[in-house]
Parts: C-alpha cells; sequence; structure tokens
DNA sequence: TTGAAAGCGCTAACAT
DNA sequence: ATGTTAGCGCTTTCAA
C-alpha cells in the first residue's frame, strides 16, 4: 500500500480510501491510485485489516465429517449464505471425536472467527463459555450443546420423524418391529429411539432393539439374532442413513418392511424402493447461518431454538404387508 | 498479552516465548505465565501473528461443489493432509463458474493462504500468474490449468478408463455402444470421450453420442431417440456418476448393458448392480495436498503431473449381452 | 479533499 | 534467562 501510495503520489491513507470504496476522494486522485494498483498489481493484506478492525469476515463450521453428505449438504448451505454476506468459510471434522471438536473450535476462535456453527460431537461445551462472553456467537445445528450453554439451536424434529415411520409400520399391520440405532450417547439417536418407543407403546420389545456403531458385522450380527426370535420382526426402522444402507446389504433380499430415518441419492432406484423419514439438511443449513448472521447484525434477544420438521416419503419398502 | 505479561510481572517477549514454547525461559517463570494466562482466559490472537509471521497456516481449496460426493471426498482428504501439516483449510464452491472461481481464488490470496488447491472451471488461469510469481503456490486437481501455468496437477486417467470401459462392452459381444457425456467444454468430459471413440475405433458412429448437462429430460430425450434408431445401441457408457444416476433413472428396466464412470454408493444394491470405473477421489485430494505441502517446504523442482489409475469393477450391469 | 500519526497484537533481532 | 525496540500492513483519529 505504501508503494502503491508513493507511485500515485499520494498518501497511504488516500490508497486505503480508494480500495476500501470511501467517499470523498476526488475521481481524478481516484483514478491515479487504481492506476498504480493495477500496475504494481496490489491486492490488499487481509491479516493486517483484520488486526485492525477486529472482523475476519470468517464464519467456522465444524461438523462431523465434511465428507458425508447430509454434512456436506449443511455445509454447502452455510456457505451459500456466508458469501451472501460476504463471510467466508473456515471448515473441519470432528470425526465424531470431542477433543477434535473442541481443539477445531478454539483454533477457529484464535483466528478469530466472526461466529460459529457447531454440529457438536461431545457434550461438554463449558469451553466455548470464554468465547461466547467475548462476543463470538455460536450456532449449533443438528445436536444440542451441553448444558449451561444458552445458544441458538437448530434442530430436527427426531421424535417426532421417528414416531412417524413407527405409526406408519403399526399402520400396515406390523406388532413386531425392529429399531437399529446409532450409539445412543449421540443426540439424534437417543431421540429416534425415544420416538420410536413411544409409538410403540406396550408392543415395545428390547429385544428387538440395537444401537451401536453402524458397522456390517455387528449389524448383520443383530439381524440374524432378532430375526431368529421366536416371533421374528416383520418390519424394521433403521435410525440413520447409513444405518439402512448397512441394514439394505445384510438383509440381502429377505422380505422385511423398512422405513428408514435420513433419505437417500437412489432410495427410489432400489426394488422395493425406500422409505424413509426425510430431514432436509441444506434447510438446516441455511437456519443455522441465517440465525448466526442475526447475531452477527446485532441481535441479543433470547436464544433460538427452531425445530424443522422431517417428512415421510412412501416409497414401497415401507408398506409391505407383515 | 500485555496483560498477561504485566500479570505475571514479566516482559512482553517471555510471554510469547511461553506461548510458542521457545526454549531459554525458567520453568518457574513458565509457570507463573501460564498461571496469569489461564486466570485471564487468553489465547493468541492468530491475525496478528500471521501478519507478522507472514504465513497464515491456512490451505485454500477451490472445488466445483463443496456437497457434491466426489469432491467432498477428495475435500476430506486434503484436510486430513492439511491437519496433519498444522494448517486449516479455507473452502470455497465455485458451482462450475469461472468468474466465482476466480473470485474465491484471489479472496483466498488476499487471506494469505499459504497455498491453493483448485479444481478449476474456467480454462483462463493467467489471474494467478501474480499470486504465483508471489510466492504462493497452487495445484490443480481433477482438470488442469488453462494455458500458459505450469503448475502441479493431478488428474485422472480418463481416456484409459473410458477406453477400459468401452473394450470391456466390445468384449461382451457389443458393437452398438452410446455414450452419455458431460459438456465437451468440460476437461474431463472431452478425455472421456476420446477415450471412448479411441477404442472404438472404426465402430464410431456419432448418432450413438450426446453430451450436454445431465438434467433428466435432455437425457432422456437423447436416449429415446437413439433407441429408436435403426440399428440401436445394446450398450451404454456413461461419461460420469451423475449421467449414470440420471440414464439409470431414464432408462427403467429398459434391458440395457451399462458402464458409468465413477463409482457411487449403492450402485451395488441395484438391479443389475452397475458395473463402473472408479476413481478414487480421497487419493487425488490426498496426491494434491501432499505436493503441494511439498512446495511449501522448499522444493522448487519442475511441475509434477501425476496420472492416478482407475479400475473397472464388474458388478453385473456391463456384462450383459447384446 | 487529503494527510500525519498512532496503534491493532504479535514476533524478530538485538540487547542485557 | 530475560527484556527492549522496531515494525508486519492496515485503519482510525484527528488535523490541515
Amino acid at each position: 500500500m505504501k508503494d502503491v501510495a508513493s507511485a500515485a503520489g499520494v498518501a497511504l491513507k488516500t490508497v486505503s480510501r480508494v480500495v476500501n470504496g470511501e467517499p470523498g476522494v476526488h475521481p481524478a486522485t481516484a483514478n491515479r491510485v487504481r492506476a498504480a494498483i493495477d500496475r504494481l498489481g496490489y491486492s490488499r493484506n487481509e491479516s493486517a485489516r483484520v488486526l485492525r478492525r477486529g472482523r475476519t469476515a470468517t464464519v467456522g463450521l465444524v461438523i462431523e465429517d465434511v465428507g458425508d453428505p447430509f454434512y456436506a449438504g449443511l455445509g454447502r448451505a452455510v456457505e451459500t449464505v456466508a458469501t451472501a454476506h460476504g463471510h467466508l468459510l473456515l471448515s473441519g471434522s470432528s470425526s465424531e471425536d470431542p477433543a477434535r471438536e473442541r481443539e477445531l473450535v478454539l483454533t477457529f476462535c484464535a483466528r478469530r472467527v466472526d461466529g460459529l456453527i457447531v454440529v457438536p460431537a461431545g457434550r461438554d461445551h463449558s469451553y466455548l463459555r470464554p468465547e461466547l462472553d467475548a462476543g463470538t456467537p455460536a450456532v449449533f445445528a443438528d445436536r444440542p450443546p451441553g448444558p449451561g450453554l444458552d445458544v441458538d439451536t437448530v434442530l430436527a424434529d427426531n421424535a417426532g420423524g421417528a414416531a412417524l415411520a413407527t405409526r406408519h409400520l403399526l399402520a400396515h399391520g406390523h406388532t413386531r418391529i425392529a429399531f437399529l440405532g446409532d450409539d445412543p450417547a449421540i443426540f439424534t439417536a437417543a431421540r429416534r429411539l425415544h420416538g420410536y418407543r413411544t409409538a410403540l407403546g406396550s408392543l415395545y420389545d428390547e429385544r428387538l432393539v440395537w444401537m451401536g456403531t453402524p458397522s456390517p458385522e455387528p449389524v448383520r450380527a443383530a439381524l440374524d439374532h432378532m430375526l431368529a426370535l421366536d416371533r421374528p420382526p416383520t418390519a424394521l426402522f433403521t435410525g440413520n442413513g447409513r444405518l439402512t444402507v448397512t441394514a439394505l446389504r445384510a438383509l440381502a433380499g429377505r422380505r422385511l418392511a423398512l422405513v428408514g430415518f435420513d433419505d437417500f441419492e437412489l432410495s427410489d432406484l432400489l426394488r422395493p424402493a425406500v422409505t424413509v423419514i426425510a430431514q432436509d439438511p441444506a434447510r438446516m443449513g441455511r437456519v443455522a447461518a441465517e440465525l448466526l448472521f442475526r447475531r452477527l447484525s446485532g441481535d441479543t434477544g433470547p436464544a433460538q431454538n427452531p425445530i424443522l420438521p422431517v417428512s415421510l416419503i412412501p416409497r414401497g419398502s415401507g408398506e409391505i404387508s407383515p
């Protein structure tokens, strides 16, 4: 900037004015400055600008896995909103590891992101307290923060969706409905179990419930075990997209009614096509980002906690009779 | 940092030493400083550090769409390598728009990223020249840069993979093999057409080739048109994952042999299961990131241009006879 | 309309 | 082992 100034024969501040489009610069002067900028290939050093202004025009996004379709869709929506507000996106994957989540969040804070959007892996977010007090707003998405943190949170209607799926299978005559869910320590998994259990009422049978990490072998074993019971399940409700796919592979042709939580690409091309409870990851990302930017523009109202609706998409697999 | 220094009764520089783990600080002093840091909840301002040191420990990633599975997988691999090198990832989607690509790259440069990984949307990258000369290395992935830019580039063996697919269908007795490809302005699409055409030799018939944006209606129309020909195709080679899926939907049960470029989730669960030419997006991301970090650690050797192999995965759809 | 000076928070270079 | 000083490149404040 100094070089540009001397090349254009003006003071530093005048270059700064031109670069920032501030008013009160004579058009002729401005043109001279712009010419010098082009000639020298100057571009503003954002680091210095950030240091001086205290705002980075950057948003930090911590999700479970940047490569997972659900979170990738969420991230894309966040990016779109951030771009519209002239902000850049710094993103990282927690890999479902609370320590990594914390590290990412604190690294982002050290870089002075203006705000955070977090899909938490852990249940304790007291480490965020100082950052929040220091004025860095955070919005939680998909899962709530740990106790004691009163921040905006966008959740899907997990329990409602699970109940919807379960009632759908009940309505088609099933009374033995199995549930495969993710680790119950994960918020969404626990809520979905809750919805399933509530909808089932007295038909609930814990032998038809398996929860754990969705790798093929345990899922296959659990299914085999359930199908060997005296009164085996005639229907299956899977608690997330990965489990649906894993179960589909493990089932390999066995005729069981199936409803899965989360929609997935090609669900319509399978035979039978798969009935699902669909969430809208893009909407979740958009809502979270909009809440964040509302905070960034000064909103200090009480924390918002929108619950996003989910919908049942009947495609065939969920409409099979016992 | 100043506050920490006076709280601990030491000079600024001593705090700096402790924070950066520099040697030559008395353990007792260091402990006093650390106590002050904890008490005051101090965390280093990275913006200031960046300004002073000139390195941001940040890598910029420009891809077509953060939400696309192929690029999301590539991005995840880049993130892993960047994290291993203590770097953060700034990422953005170009949406196949050259202007947006340029804007993102230049924004990243203004933020002084240490290096760039770019999946280019445009064919002209002269705008990168000044940045490269200024010492910001760039690695291109999936597609090469425009003319005049001699930078590291990681590509897949597009032509080879297309030829492999075509020969596979020929070997199964097909002589009428159609090709659906992306817009030929896209590098990978052009290379795949080339491989297909080469493998087909004198059997090539331009009436069996359609290239364009893979939205459902045009693809359906093109297929209908081809199937109404005197000598209709008995096999189909689709030039990317989205086209494979689109074609599958348009085909809806018609018995045509099919090989698709790009593997996709659930390809094994369709009936027939889909034979594909598989790329490895994670490997592409990893190789690109490793090339970048080699440059960042001072390698000034000639530009590298690795071609990643692809492989044919026979699953059924490609082994159907005419 | 333009400019001079101070300083954002840190680290490098050079004392002590 | 610890401290002092200068300055990274910009914006803010105040003055001309």
